[in-house]
DNA sequence: GAGTAACCGAGACGGTACGTCCTGTCTTGGA
DNA sequence: TCCAAGACAGGACGTACCGTCTCGGTTACTC
């Protein structure tokens, strides 16, 4: 994670390099953002981008997980078990669609690559379980919750086994599926 | 995967092979089974290898599942709700335990390499799949279980949060844990 | 060199060897005829080719050197000089054309691999020096040739440069080039 | 061929590559001379080897080259003729020396790998030609050539046996077949 | 005409070298 | 002072060919 506000060259170098990376992913996946590519396609030194981050993996989890942030926004449909499942059936379906294998291999790289965890936990889960926290909240603000479920919980029910899905690959990831898991999940976590 | 019953010279080299990789496995996880490494420590020359397995992860994975599949026996308690919580409780307590992160960088090289994926499905996935709807399948015939909700939907949402927590780390493993987790998705799956 | 005269299958095997290296040679040169690649395409296990062969280079020369024999017959045009400078003619232009390139590297060859060395001075080098040994012979008797001068010497002197060129490609292999190390040659060899 | 005067790195890189290489080459000839064994001993990795040199060929020939050259020095006798004459004994005792053979296998490596041709004719022949024809040249101001020989002509007469020899080995390289051979070569091409 | 021995195809195997790729450190020279 | 440019060591990769070996079926002699 970068220094404050050195000089604006940092600043700069940071930006090309995760533009970059953005667009390497986007050809060619995780395993085209080599770090000497990176260096070779951003104009910035291997050394630059080691003093920024500790491996490419982590330059990866930050720059794909700027554009994933706003690619699933929070429902709103008044209920906390419609909220919930519709959660579910969008983050399924960003699974399912281009970026959900690049998503899954970062998240395999960063189980290789502790180093590189930290970024993984801080661009893509740390956000994410934050948001579905917030309705999981507005839920138990409804009363909608059953007692003694935390959100930690609710949050590992409802999203791990797309999870499982997306790494295996044992089973699809449609929308009658992740409806059939949040049903299943659902009504175990509300009243 | 080999063919059965050809020359015994095969089998003798295939059982050097996977023998010396769970030394290495169990001596440096996935990273120190190198395909030079297992060559040479087996006495298998490294073009025999990639004559029975398409890559380094394919063979850490027969290698492990091997050793895996008695690890985990299935639970029998006299209901479904104490045979699965206690089945999760087991697996999470494995994952826990020191091949848990073997088995998660397994999990994580099978994303990152197709090759790789059966051997990962068939050493590991399948087989604990067909041991727990197995638990399903009696359940369902103890009418223990609501009615629509298919094994697969059951295994996931049961043992999808254990991989997730094993994966990302975010949450402990714990067997009080576990029991959260099972009792939250089993309340969803059983009457 | 073979058994006398075992089995026929001995001698069909071998046929079906030396047919097979030829068109490899053709189509890919000493680089294509590996002993897997002559196996394959013979049909003759490679145990069995080793029982005749000592080496890829041996069959190679023994395949090649079959068509080559015939591929320059000598010249008679009455005199010494003029057969002996048509001599180098010919060979020069067999070395400039498309089985030159092989010959040489069999003939280097040859030099790394001492085993098949044999092979080649039987099929190219022995047979070719005796042809014109006869050539020079003739010469001799005719009084020709300068005295003291022994077959061997008036060889190389003559076929060494084209030997040397062949080789290294510093100079081309022409008709006016070869009658002029010959005419230089032989000024010194003959009266 | 290295760029000139680069990194100062690059230049000891190299060194220590003909360094070793040198050494290889004394110890098991051109087929000890690996690039992984020029690697391992020089302490440069393999992939700055590959990025200066084409092939292992190239390097054994720069190595070798480099202490050939001041192995046969330009003899000045005071005639052509002894000049020539004293050139090809000694370059006759050269090819005969345990140098011999593995000029002898260089120069046949070059013939199968096109790439080290280049770095054969830089270092061993082009030097050897410049310096013979200026022995040549000497002679043809002292009018005691024939007309119309160009130095090519001569040279290739005058050591392409000891090539043929070198490379067969049908006959010997001692001083007095180099005195026969030289004689009858110089007949044809002095006055 | 059956028995038996040699032989052969098929190809697996250990070994060795290849040439490529990526990482993470280090150095140089220019801005 | 900081950085791009990129050379470098290290190490794993997957491939190719070699020469040896083992296997099981066929062939061709022997009795």
């Amino acid at each position: 994670m970068p220094d404050k506000a050195t000089h604006p060259r940092s600043l700069r170098a940071q930006d090309s390099v995760l533009c970059a990376t953005k667009e390497l992913l986007a050809e060619g996946g995780p395993a085209a953002a080599t770090v000497d590519a990176i260096s070779a396609r951003s104009g910035v030194s291997k050394a630059t981008i080691y003093k920024h981050w500790p491996s490419r993996t982590a330059i990866a989890a930050e720059a794909f997980g700027r554009e994933m942030a706003a690619a699933i926004p929070l429902p709103d449909t008044g209920s906390a078990r419609g909220d919930l499942a519709e959660q579910v059936r969008r983050v399924s379906r960003f699974y399912a669609g281009p970026h959900g294998r690049v998503f899954a291999q970062l998240l395999a790289a960063s189980v290789t690559d502790p180093q590189a965890a930290p970024y993984i936990r801080e661009y893509f889960l740390d956000a994410r379980r934050a948001a579905v926290s917030e309705l999981w909240q507005r839920a138990v603000d409804r009363g909608e919750v059953k007692p003694g479920i935390s959100a930690a919980t609710a949050i590992d029910v409802l999203f791990g086994p797309l999870i499982f899905r997306l790494l295996t690959g044992h089973a699809p990831l449609t929308a009658e599926e992740a409806d059939q898991l949040s049903a299943a999940a659902l009504d175990g976590l509300l009243r």
